[in-house]
DNA sequence: GCGAACTATCTATGGGGATAGTTAGCTGAC
DNA sequence: GTCAGCTAACTATCCCCATAGATAGTTCGC
């Protein structure tokens, strides 16, 4: 149930149509959360028939319109009691430690091929977490400098403290991963490359 | 349709029935992988069907029966094609860091229980995988002692590292979680003016 | 010999999400 | 003036997984 949240969290900024938000899904909140526009939609029409949001049709050229969805004060409700709400923790599916786990079945270029892989996903991320914190400083972040807009002066600070809290949170986790990666790598060639001694020691006690 | 996978690692340790497999899932997998037990026992049959396990029937005590399941050659080479492809990264969807990034429209104390639940969550999680590293260590674990039983002395300094090495990801990456979750709370008194709660004897009005 | 706790297996239902494909209008460059 | 690329919205299907509950046999202590 956490995309009607995501989606209420979104359109607590600014009012926007299913594309709009299947856009912000892709950019700029993706890899906190993400969402076709597959779910998108339905779930729009089903939190309007919720009373969540009511949508309005916006001309969109000569005769193109779009739907463009406002937050309702019981959607505002809604977003406050989960905000409230304590998340539940599952169980965690982790296909990257799982392999890991049994690395020893893997060719060794192949285990090398996926720890590289690992540590350029997170490269990545990490460089994009990082553009967005340096957003957030210079205040060129459209969704955030619109939520400002749109919020007392008082609480721009917090606004402002909280989206940084999370980037850098995320950024710490990527440079975890990278760095258990390259831990992987060195690991792998010992194992495999060198010399038989160094094996030997490899092992724990 | 890595639970097919989680379950031909787990069973090229040792055969196994369903309900050792649910049991495995519960305890010493768990935060690797988890499945409850109505996902396991239609996998294995189908499993079986695609000729990947064999299933043979073991009689349990004077009436009962269970049934074992066995990796055949098949499963194993698909385990190993399995093992040398390259995981696909799917985009994160992360419900703490989503809450964290609106955390302004929570309720303090709210925010502060939240964030004491992340880091309890992953203290738990730790202690439990440092007591695998210990077993590991010790070898008073039963899974991987009796996968070395089954493997050529050769690979057992790999067996054992990337055992360690999988733990001690998990590790480290709950350390973090910890610590971020620990900025959280110190963020949160920060914009808050204190943390009311913390000296709940003498709690000033 | 009875009940409690455990072992063992299976079914049903529904939600969430991935992937793919369809339809239609708009905009701007060439 | 038309074609490519974008905006906008919707549909269909399949898989994975979560939750709940049904059924039956076993073991062991009292």
């Amino acid at each position: 149930m956490s995309l009607r949240h995501a989606l209420l969290a979104l359109l607590t900024v600014t009012p926007m149509t299913g594309y709009d938000l299947s856009k912000a899904f892709q950019a700029s909140v993706s890899h906190v959360w993400h969402a076709p526009d597959s779910q998108i939609y339905p779930e729009l029409r089903r939190m309007e028939a919720d009373g969540l949001l009511v949508g309005t049709e916006v001309p969109w050229g000569p005769r193109g319109k779009k739907r463009e969805y406002h937050v309702t004060a019981a959607g505002l409700t809604a977003f406050r009691a989960w905000m409230n709400e304590p998340l539940s923790y599952t169980r965690e599916r982790d296909p990257a430690h799982l392999r890991a786990a049994y690395l020893e079945w893997a060719e060794p270029d192949a285990a090398r091929a996926q720890l590289r892989a690992h540590r350029a996903n997170y490269a990545e991320r990490r460089d994009e977490w990082l553009e967005k914190v340096r957003e957030i400083d210079t205040g060129t972040s459209a969704m955030l400098e619109k939520r400002l807009a749109h919020a007392p002066a008082s609480e721009h600070a917090a606004i402002r403290a909280y989206k940084r809290y999370t980037y850098e949170g995320l950024i710490a986790r990527a440079e975890h991963e990278i760095e258990w990666a390259e831990r992987g790598l060195a690991l792998v060639d010992q194992l495999n490359g060198g010399d038989p001694t160094r094996t030997d020691a490899a092992a724990p006690a």
